[in-house]
DNA sequence: TATGAATGAGCTTTCATTCAT
DNA sequence: CATGAATGAAAGCTCATTCAT
């Protein structure tokens, strides 16, 4: 099913990081049309020609490394999801930290997924999407039901909508953890991403409201 | 501090907005890169010289088209902050309801706003967005200063977290409501801007938690 | 109808001129998929930009000066059409002669026109071959008719092949005008083209048998 | 002179067919500049590197292909010459007939043939087509040779024009049995290369003319 | 001997910008 | 002032050829 590209998938494994490395770093710098197939084969000191063989088009690269990513974002929640803990918000908080641990090995990847996020240009964007959100949500909706079914959560809450709030809610938290410099007078100065997912669990737990 | 272009001021005012409408769509379409002046001239019907005699090149165009717009990005703010009403959360779902009004009329704007926010090469993208962020965190600090001070808001609360969760949470729900093909999976269907709105303010009202 | 290109028709008639001579030089010296823009406008002496603002692409530059070469082609056949002679044969030796007169001031066409002929990837092959076919087939065919008629043809003649055998003789005898050198060894050396005419004319006169 | 290469030659005979079978149909697609070494070795299933090892380059394979090529042109020719016939325009008839045979059979090499008549960038054209040309020229001026000693053709006729007329009227006909498509408007449908055969056969033998 | 990864000059095309008219 | 022809660097991509394994 997969047309997996012989040429580049035997190269040794250094190399084939390094290329992955390099092009995703260019990706997340400018975005899919600025980026520059010259400036990567540049950076890694190999021919342009190269570049093609493996990958066929610049399209191409973009799909095969995105699409390895996708599999990686997918990573953090099966690792909570089979988690123990019982509480709903206190899994809700591992998973914030958990996605923010991600954001932060793989900075690159999430500044290219935030792009493509709000730019309808970048190649398979709706596939790419699609596919991290529906994991997302199947995800967060075994929470809410665990949530429902435990009374953890507020008797009449609609379960999409629910879901749905879950989601953009930590959604955004964790765009403010990855461009914090966006915050400019919002973001708070000083905070630890541990103060942040105390933040989001405590307000999806209580809420602002006095009692 | 603005080199105020008396050529293209001077203009008669129907060329005038029709020069900003087209140019803001291209943005709004392409994003500043992929934006191209050949297209804007084309659609206009203008000499492309023309374009360069008032704005003295692409990046001039995007600065005083945006500069315009950042203008009116803050008004939905001030409608609210002058409205009577006395209940904080009431408040909240009205400047959301405004908000997304304020999308509406104007989508090519906030298509550009979310471009830029992920987009770091957007020219004068710090100061552009930190006018937004700083008018954002006025408008939220002077509303939760209130909350706190009649009581509606919880105790104990941090007033610089509260100003950022806000924010968060209604910028995520109006970025849903700007493009909600993005939620596939999530965005639960059928569902109106009122249907959010109240969604919003319930979350922050009282939190997802069981007492 | 045609989309004629405002910006290269405005051009200076020298100008003008020079780019489709230069242009049709290398199509004739390279065929279409050898020729080189970036030598076209080199030999030119100018941007490259320039000849794409023209015709847009390559194809279209060729599509523009073949299509004007076209209409050159037709132009021989009418002149003869219209001559008063009233000999079948006569007509035919003075078709080959200003068709002879055509290739040679026009050598770069013609080059065009055959490397076309049997290299399938011209762009428009088959509708410009058609109309020079169709253009020549109708001239021919009111020559046969009218040698019919007159009895200055054998009767019996098949009118479809004898339209055929006549463009097929004419056709050949014009390839080796064009391209001498390849009759190596075949080709009699000394002859003039009225040489030649004649031997064509003869050889549908006559044939070549003994009575 | 010629670089014979052992390792191709010592190769199993398949194999040695299959190559030059597949470049050959190659080169007939493309041409010679337009056919891809890269797409020769793909329909192979051989490596790149083995290619140059066998002929050194491009040029080299063409060479090398061609070069058996043009020995088989030549033998239809030899069936002629020696078959039995007394009739001269009955030999002409049956060489029509032999040469089309011959093309059907290989109709990858006549279309290299045809390609290489008017394009002059192919490799050793001039050497390929001279031999071709000198074979043909040395079978026909036997044959007119012949039908001159026997009467059979009209005195006065001039023997190098003579052969001339042959070469380029048997030449066109073939080039139109070849692709018939070409010759839109003017190719009469519905008729075997029989009927062709005796068309030329009898414009030769007695042209168009009425006595 | 066979392999196929690597090469890099060359291709066509785009585009913001300039400037003579 | 308005015009739009001219510019040329840079883009994505191809391909015959080489050479270490």
């Amino acid at each position: 099913m997969s047309e997996t590209n012989s040429t580049f998938e035997n190269l040794p494994d250094e190399k084939r990081n390094r290329v992955l490395a390099e092009a995703t770093e260019e990706f997340a710098e400018h975005g899919y049309h600025q980026a520059s197939v010259n400036r990567i084969v540049k950076r890694l000191g190999i021919a342009k020609g190269s570049l093609f063989k493996y990958f066929g088009s610049k399209e191409g690269l973009f799909e095969y490394l995105f699409g390895q990513a996708v599999a990686e974002f997918k990573k953090p929640l099966k690792a909570i999801r089979d988690s123990g803990s019982g509480d709903f918000f206190e899994r809700i908080e591992q998973s914030f930290l958990a996605s923010g641990a991600f954001i932060d090995a793989h900075p690159h990847l999430y500044s290219i997924y935030l792009k493509m996020l709000f730019n309808e240009s970048f190649p398979l964007r709706d596939k790419f999407l699609g596919e991290i959100r529906a994991a997302h949500a199947k995800y967060l909706r075994r929470l809410v039901d665990d949530g429902i079914a435990s009374g953890q959560l507020r008797s009449g809450l609609d379960r999409d909508m629910t879901v749905y709030t879950l989601h953009s809610t930590l959604d955004r938290f964790l765009q403010s953890h990855a461009l914090p410099s966006l915050d400019m007078g919002i973001e708070p100065v000083g905070r630890t991403i541990e103060d942040k997912a105390r933040a989001v669990a405590d307000l999806l737990r209580h809420g602002l409201g006095n009692a």
